[in-house]
DNA sequence: TGACATATATAGATCATCTATACAGGAGGG
DNA sequence: CCCTCCTGTATAGATGATCTATATATGTCA
Protein backbone atom coordinates (compact mmCIF):
# COMPACT_ATOMS: atom_id res chain seq x y z
CA UNK A 1 0.00 0.00 0.00
CA UNK A 2 0.91 3.07 -0.68
CA UNK A 3 0.32 5.99 1.70
CA UNK A 4 0.72 10.04 1.63
CA UNK A 5 4.48 11.43 1.51
CA UNK A 6 3.44 13.56 4.26
CA UNK A 7 2.89 11.64 6.91
CA UNK A 8 6.21 9.85 7.23
CA UNK A 9 7.59 13.51 7.47
CA UNK A 10 9.16 13.54 11.17
CA UNK A 11 9.76 10.26 11.20
CA UNK A 12 12.15 9.50 8.60
CA UNK A 13 15.29 10.73 10.95
CA UNK A 14 13.88 8.31 13.26
CA UNK A 15 14.11 4.85 11.17
CA UNK A 16 17.62 5.98 10.18
CA UNK A 17 18.72 6.28 13.84
CA UNK A 18 16.74 2.86 14.44
CA UNK A 19 18.84 1.44 12.20
CA UNK A 20 22.57 2.97 12.64
CA UNK A 21 21.51 1.23 16.57
CA UNK A 22 21.68 -2.26 14.89
CA UNK A 23 24.48 -1.68 13.04
CA UNK A 24 27.03 1.08 11.00
CA UNK A 25 25.17 1.04 7.63
CA UNK A 26 25.89 3.08 4.58
CA UNK A 27 23.41 5.57 2.68
CA UNK A 28 22.40 3.39 -0.30
CA UNK A 29 21.89 0.06 2.23
CA UNK A 30 19.70 2.58 4.49
CA UNK A 31 17.35 2.66 1.84
CA UNK A 32 17.32 -1.08 0.59
CA UNK A 33 16.62 -1.54 4.29
CA UNK A 34 13.68 0.66 4.59
CA UNK A 35 12.45 -0.23 2.02
CA UNK A 36 12.59 -4.48 2.33
CA UNK A 37 11.65 -3.71 5.69
CA UNK A 38 8.41 -1.76 5.45
CA UNK A 39 7.28 -3.93 2.67
CA UNK A 40 7.87 -1.03 0.25
CA UNK A 41 5.47 1.46 2.05
CA UNK A 42 8.76 3.37 2.66
CA UNK A 43 10.75 4.20 -0.62
CA UNK A 44 13.17 7.20 1.10
CA UNK A 45 14.72 8.86 -1.76
CA UNK A 46 18.73 9.41 -2.24
CA UNK A 47 17.67 12.95 -2.48
CA UNK A 48 16.34 13.56 0.71
CA UNK A 49 18.19 10.63 2.45
CA UNK A 50 22.26 12.32 1.99
CA UNK A 51 21.15 15.45 2.89
CA UNK A 52 19.97 14.28 6.09
CA UNK A 53 23.16 12.46 7.07
CA UNK A 54 25.26 15.29 6.26
CA UNK A 55 23.31 17.51 8.89
CA UNK A 56 23.17 14.68 11.18
CA UNK A 57 26.47 14.31 11.02
CA UNK A 58 27.09 18.24 11.42
CA UNK A 59 24.93 17.96 14.53
CA UNK A 60 27.20 15.11 16.37
CA UNK A 61 24.62 12.76 16.27
CA UNK A 62 26.32 10.51 13.44
CA UNK A 63 29.56 9.88 12.87
CA UNK A 64 31.30 8.39 9.42
CA UNK A 65 34.12 6.70 7.79
CA UNK A 66 34.98 4.98 4.26
CA UNK A 67 35.43 1.83 2.93
CA UNK A 68 36.40 -0.04 0.25
CA UNK A 69 33.31 -2.77 -0.54
CA UNK A 70 34.57 -5.93 -2.57
CA UNK A 71 34.37 -4.80 -5.99
CA UNK A 72 36.57 -1.67 -5.46
CA UNK A 73 33.52 0.81 -4.83
CA UNK A 74 33.94 3.88 -1.97
CA UNK A 75 31.18 3.59 0.52
CA UNK A 76 30.47 5.33 3.27
CA UNK A 77 29.50 4.54 6.48
CA UNK A 78 27.58 5.99 9.25
CA UNK A 79 27.72 5.33 12.83
CA UNK A 80 25.55 6.42 15.90
CA UNK A 81 27.10 8.60 18.69
CA UNK A 82 26.29 8.61 22.25
CA UNK A 83 24.53 11.59 21.67
CA UNK A 84 22.83 9.76 18.55
CA UNK A 85 21.11 7.31 21.09
CA UNK A 86 19.81 9.92 23.62
CA UNK A 87 18.22 11.51 20.45
CA UNK A 88 16.88 8.46 18.96
CA UNK A 89 15.50 7.38 22.61
CA UNK A 90 13.78 11.33 22.74
CA UNK A 91 12.34 10.63 19.11
CA UNK A 92 11.25 7.32 20.30
CA UNK A 93 9.14 8.41 22.80
CA UNK A 94 7.52 11.27 20.47
CA UNK A 95 6.54 9.09 18.34
CA UNK A 96 5.04 6.73 20.99
CA UNK A 97 2.96 9.97 22.43
CA UNK A 98 2.10 11.33 19.15
CA UNK A 99 0.46 8.02 17.87
CA UNK A 100 -1.21 7.27 21.36
CA UNK A 101 -2.90 10.55 21.39
CA UNK A 102 -3.53 10.18 17.47
CA UNK A 103 -5.64 6.90 18.16
CA UNK A 104 -7.42 8.17 21.05
CA UNK A 105 -8.79 11.15 19.04
CA UNK A 106 -9.33 8.62 16.32
CA UNK A 107 -11.30 6.19 18.54
CA UNK A 108 -14.11 8.43 19.21
CA UNK A 109 -15.37 9.99 22.34
CA UNK A 110 -18.83 11.48 23.60
CA UNK A 111 -19.77 14.87 23.98
CA UNK A 112 -19.98 14.98 27.32
CA UNK A 113 -16.32 13.80 28.06
CA UNK A 114 -14.23 16.84 28.61
CA UNK B 1 4.23 16.85 26.40
CA UNK B 2 5.81 18.32 23.33
CA UNK B 3 6.33 16.87 20.17
CA UNK B 4 7.86 17.86 17.27
CA UNK B 5 5.79 19.40 14.90
CA UNK B 6 7.12 17.90 11.68
CA UNK B 7 5.65 14.14 13.20
CA UNK B 8 1.85 15.77 12.76
CA UNK B 9 2.30 16.43 9.27
CA UNK B 10 0.02 15.09 6.80
CA UNK B 11 -2.74 13.56 10.33
CA UNK B 12 -3.80 17.08 10.77
CA UNK B 13 -6.09 16.68 7.48
CA UNK B 14 -7.17 13.55 9.02
CA UNK B 15 -8.30 15.11 12.45
CA UNK B 16 -10.02 17.15 10.86
CA UNK B 17 -12.26 14.89 8.98
CA UNK B 18 -12.90 12.67 12.36
CA UNK B 19 -13.58 16.01 14.15
CA UNK B 20 -16.28 16.82 11.65
CA UNK B 21 -17.54 13.19 11.43
CA UNK B 22 -19.16 13.74 14.29
CA UNK B 23 -20.51 16.99 14.27
CA UNK B 24 -20.77 20.34 12.21
CA UNK B 25 -17.84 22.66 13.96
CA UNK B 26 -16.58 25.88 13.41
CA UNK B 27 -12.96 26.47 12.69
CA UNK B 28 -12.07 28.07 16.45
CA UNK B 29 -13.88 25.12 18.24
CA UNK B 30 -11.61 22.43 15.85
CA UNK B 31 -8.58 24.08 17.26
CA UNK B 32 -10.14 23.94 20.87
CA UNK B 33 -11.29 20.35 20.59
CA UNK B 34 -7.96 19.34 18.97
CA UNK B 35 -5.86 20.92 21.92
CA UNK B 36 -8.18 19.32 24.51
CA UNK B 37 -8.92 16.22 23.12
CA UNK B 38 -5.06 15.47 22.94
CA UNK B 39 -3.76 16.82 26.06
CA UNK B 40 -2.17 19.63 24.71
CA UNK B 41 -0.19 17.83 22.13
CA UNK B 42 -1.54 18.92 19.48
CA UNK B 43 -1.91 22.73 19.17
CA UNK B 44 -3.08 23.86 15.82
CA UNK B 45 -2.36 27.36 14.76
CA UNK B 46 -4.95 29.33 12.99
CA UNK B 47 -2.77 30.16 10.44
CA UNK B 48 -2.36 26.47 9.55
CA UNK B 49 -5.95 25.71 9.95
CA UNK B 50 -8.11 28.11 7.94
CA UNK B 51 -6.11 27.66 4.48
CA UNK B 52 -6.81 24.05 5.06
CA UNK B 53 -10.31 24.25 5.73
CA UNK B 54 -10.78 26.76 2.41
CA UNK B 55 -8.88 23.61 0.36
CA UNK B 56 -10.97 21.18 1.34
CA UNK B 57 -13.91 22.93 0.51
CA UNK B 58 -12.69 23.76 -3.11
CA UNK B 59 -11.84 20.42 -3.21
CA UNK B 60 -15.61 19.31 -2.38
CA UNK B 61 -14.50 17.83 0.89
CA UNK B 62 -16.55 20.31 3.08
CA UNK B 63 -19.19 22.49 2.51
CA UNK B 64 -19.95 25.36 5.00
CA UNK B 65 -22.72 27.81 5.98
CA UNK B 66 -22.81 30.39 8.78
CA UNK B 67 -24.55 31.22 11.61
CA UNK B 68 -24.61 33.54 14.23
CA UNK B 69 -23.91 32.91 18.18
CA UNK B 70 -25.16 33.93 21.36
CA UNK B 71 -23.34 36.97 21.32
CA UNK B 72 -24.01 37.68 17.68
CA UNK B 73 -20.95 37.01 16.19
CA UNK B 74 -20.65 35.10 12.87
CA UNK B 75 -19.42 31.61 12.73
CA UNK B 76 -18.31 29.88 9.74
CA UNK B 77 -19.81 25.87 10.37
CA UNK B 78 -18.03 23.42 8.00
CA UNK B 79 -19.50 20.19 7.14
CA UNK B 80 -18.03 16.74 6.09
CA UNK B 81 -19.81 15.82 2.21
CA UNK B 82 -20.33 12.00 1.51
CA UNK B 83 -17.08 12.76 -0.77
CA UNK B 84 -15.22 13.63 2.51
CA UNK B 85 -16.32 10.53 4.42
CA UNK B 86 -14.78 8.26 1.89
CA UNK B 87 -11.55 10.42 1.55
CA UNK B 88 -11.46 10.10 5.72
CA UNK B 89 -11.81 6.26 5.51
CA UNK B 90 -8.72 6.09 2.92
CA UNK B 91 -6.64 8.34 4.93
CA UNK B 92 -7.32 6.12 8.54
CA UNK B 93 -6.45 3.00 6.29
CA UNK B 94 -3.27 4.54 5.27
CA UNK B 95 -2.48 5.89 9.25
CA UNK B 96 -3.38 1.92 10.13
CA UNK B 97 -0.64 0.71 7.57
CA UNK B 98 2.30 4.02 7.90
CA UNK B 99 1.99 3.31 12.07
CA UNK B 100 1.98 -0.65 11.88
CA UNK B 101 5.11 -0.52 9.83
CA UNK B 102 7.25 2.18 11.60
CA UNK B 103 6.13 0.10 14.42
CA UNK B 104 7.19 -2.95 13.15
CA UNK B 105 10.60 -1.32 12.25
CA UNK B 106 11.12 -0.07 15.89
CA UNK B 107 10.01 -3.43 17.23
CA UNK B 108 13.67 -4.52 15.95
CA UNK B 109 14.88 -7.32 13.90
CA UNK B 110 17.45 -9.70 13.36
CA UNK B 111 19.85 -9.57 10.58
CA UNK B 112 19.49 -12.92 8.95
CA UNK B 113 15.91 -12.06 8.40
CA UNK B 114 15.10 -10.91 4.92
C1' DT C 1 27.29 -0.22 -27.18
C1' DG C 2 23.70 0.63 -24.30
C1' DA C 3 20.88 -0.08 -20.41
C1' DC C 4 20.71 -0.95 -15.59
C1' DA C 5 22.42 -1.38 -10.71
C1' DT C 6 25.45 0.49 -7.23
C1' DA C 7 26.86 4.65 -4.69
C1' DT C 8 27.14 9.48 -3.35
C1' DA C 9 25.97 14.23 -4.14
C1' DT C 10 23.67 18.93 -5.14
C1' DA C 11 20.02 22.30 -7.05
C1' DG C 12 15.61 23.69 -7.30
C1' DA C 13 10.60 22.66 -6.65
C1' DT C 14 6.81 21.39 -3.80
C1' DC C 15 3.90 21.34 0.11
C1' DA C 16 2.35 21.55 4.92
C1' DT C 17 3.12 23.85 8.46
C1' DC C 18 4.74 28.00 11.08
C1' DT C 19 4.93 33.15 12.70
C1' DA C 20 3.30 37.57 12.17
C1' DT C 21 -0.19 40.45 11.16
C1' DA C 22 -4.90 42.26 10.24
C1' DC C 23 -9.73 43.11 11.37
C1' DA C 24 -13.67 43.17 14.61
C1' DG C 25 -16.49 42.85 18.91
C1' DG C 26 -16.68 41.85 23.96
C1' DA C 27 -14.75 41.42 28.80
C1' DG C 28 -11.84 42.88 32.46
C1' DG C 29 -8.20 45.55 34.87
C1' DG C 30 -5.31 49.70 35.81
C1' DC D 1 -10.26 55.71 29.05
C1' DC D 2 -6.89 52.67 27.40
C1' DC D 3 -4.62 48.40 27.24
C1' DT D 4 -4.68 43.68 27.08
C1' DC D 5 -6.75 39.35 26.41
C1' DC D 6 -10.33 36.15 24.39
C1' DT D 7 -13.18 34.93 20.54
C1' DG D 8 -13.33 34.30 15.52
C1' DT D 9 -11.80 34.37 10.65
C1' DA D 10 -8.34 35.53 7.33
C1' DT D 11 -3.90 36.33 4.45
C1' DA D 12 1.33 36.95 3.54
C1' DG D 13 5.64 35.40 3.91
C1' DA D 14 9.05 32.23 6.18
C1' DT D 15 10.58 27.68 7.39
C1' DG D 16 11.75 22.97 6.84
C1' DA D 17 11.40 18.24 5.14
C1' DT D 18 10.73 16.01 1.40
C1' DC D 19 10.48 15.50 -3.67
C1' DT D 20 12.27 15.34 -8.76
C1' DA D 21 15.92 15.94 -11.75
C1' DT D 22 20.46 15.77 -12.61
C1' DA D 23 25.52 14.82 -12.11
C1' DT D 24 29.50 11.80 -11.44
C1' DA D 25 31.79 7.22 -11.46
C1' DT D 26 32.26 2.19 -11.79
C1' DG D 27 30.60 -2.70 -12.70
C1' DT D 28 27.60 -6.02 -14.95
C1' DC D 29 24.81 -8.05 -18.27
C1' DA D 30 22.87 -8.39 -22.91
Amino acid sequence: MKIDKSLMTGSTMMLILKLLSMEDMYGYQMIEQLEKRSENVFTLKAGALYPLLHKLEQQGILTSYEEQSENQKMRKYYHITEEGRRIFDEKQKEWSTYTSVVNKILGGFGFNEG
